[in-house]
DNA sequence: GCAAAATGTCAAG
DNA sequence: TTGACCTTTTGCA
C-alpha cells in the first residue's frame, strides 16, 4: 500500500488513536528492541508524514518508520494477538493495538538526523505549504525522464509506482520525456492533480485516478479494475484508444503507459 | 512446498 | 548499474 496518502493516513490515525498517552512499545521479533526500550512507556506527542516516511516523536526520541515495498501496519481493539510471524514493532495504548511488520526502517532518531532526512525531500503534495515549483527547479535541469523524476524522492516526494503511471496518462505525457522538456505550465497542472489525487486517496485510503476527474461522479462506488487508466494493465485496451497498455523497466520497476495516447 | 510478485530505498562497484 | 534487504500473499505443482 505504500505510497505518500498511506504515510499521511498512518500519522493522521496513529496521532488520533495513540498521542497524548504513554505507549507501550515493544519488538516481538526482536529486532528493534533495544530502541523500543528507549521510548517503552513515554507520551506520544504525535506522527507526522513526510514524503513516505513517518516520525512518531516521544520528546527527543523520535521512532523513523519507513515501510519500504512490503511493510505493513496492522491495528485493532481488545486484547492484543499473540504475536506471529515477524512482529517488528507494537504499540498499545488501552484497548489499542497496532503491529508493524516488514518495514525498511524502523529506528530512533534524534531531531537532528530527522533533519536531515527532511532536507533531502522534495515537497510532498500532500502537505500544506508545499510548493510544487521547488521540484520543477529540478525537473527543469534534468536530462533524466520525466517517469524516473517523478519517482525520485529529492525532486518530490510521497509519489510512488501507482501515482507515477496514473499522473502521466492524464496529463498524455510520455514517459521517457526528458524532465527538461517539460514546460512550467505542463508541470503546474500535473503537481495540481497530483494534489487532487493524493488527498483523494487519503481521504478514501484507495488510489483511485479514473473518477476525480468527474466530480459528479466522486463518491460514487469505483469497482478496483476500473480504478486505474494503465496501471497493471499491461495488454489491456487503454480506456481512451483501445490501444494495448505497454509495461517496461524503468530503473527496476514497472513503468505502465499507452503508447498512443502518450507518444 | 516453492517461486514470484508487491504501491521502495540504499550501498557498493 | 547491480544486488541486497524488509514480509506476506498468491498461484502453480
Amino acid at each position: 500500500m505504500p505510497e505518500g496518502h498511506t504515510l499521511h493516513r498512518l500519522a493522521r490515525d496513529q496521532t488520533q488513536h495513540f498521542a497524548g498517552k504513554p505507549v507501550r512499545v515493544n519488538s516481538p521479533q526482536g529486532t528493534f528492541a533495544a530502541g523500543a526500550a528507549l521510548v517503552d512507556g513515554r507520551i506520544l506527542d504525535a506522527v507526522t508524514a513526510h514524503g513516505k516516511h513517518l516520525f512518531a516523536a516521544f520528546g527527543e526520541h523520535i521512532v523513523h518508520v519507513h515501510l519500504g515495498l512490503f511493510g505493513r501496519y496492522t491495528t485493532g481493539t481488545g486484547h492484543p494477538r499473540e504475536p506471529r510471524g515477524a512482529l517488528r514493532m507494537r504499540w498499545v495504548v488501552d484497548d489499542r493495538w497496532t503491529d508493524l511488520r516488514g518495514p525498511a526502517a524502523c529506528e530512533v532518531l534524534t531531531p537532528l538526523e530527522v533533519g536531515a532526512i527532511l532536507t533531502r525531500l522534495g515537497p510532498d503534495p500532500l502537505r500544506p505549504r508545499a510548493k510544487g515549483s521547488a521540484a520543477y527547479a529540478r525537473i527543469a535541469r534534468s536530462r533524466a525522464p520525466i517517469g524516473g523524476l517523478l519517482m525520485d524522492q529529492t525532486v518530490l516526494s510521497g509519489v510512488g509506482n501507482v501515482y507515477r503511471a496514473e499522473i502521466l496518462f492524464r496529463h498524455r505525457l510520455p514517459p521517457f520525456l526528458p524532465g527538461r522538456e517539460l514546460s512550467e505550465p505542463c508541470w503546474a497542472a500535473v503537481w495540481t492533480d497530483l494534489v487532487t489525487l493524493m488527498r483523494a486517496g487519503l481521504r478514501t485510503g484507495r488510489i483511485v485516478t479514473t473518477r476525480p476527474l468527474d466530480r459528479d461522479r466522486a463518491r460514487g462506488y469505483v469497482r478496483p479494475e476500473d480504478a486505474h487508466y494503465v496501471y497493471r494493465r499491461t495488454g489491456h485496451p487503454c480506456r481512451v484508444c483501445g490501444t494495448p497498455i505497454s509495461m517496461q523497466l524503468l530503473q527496476d520497476r514497472k513503468l505502465y503507459w499507452c503508447p498512443t495516447c502518450q507518444a
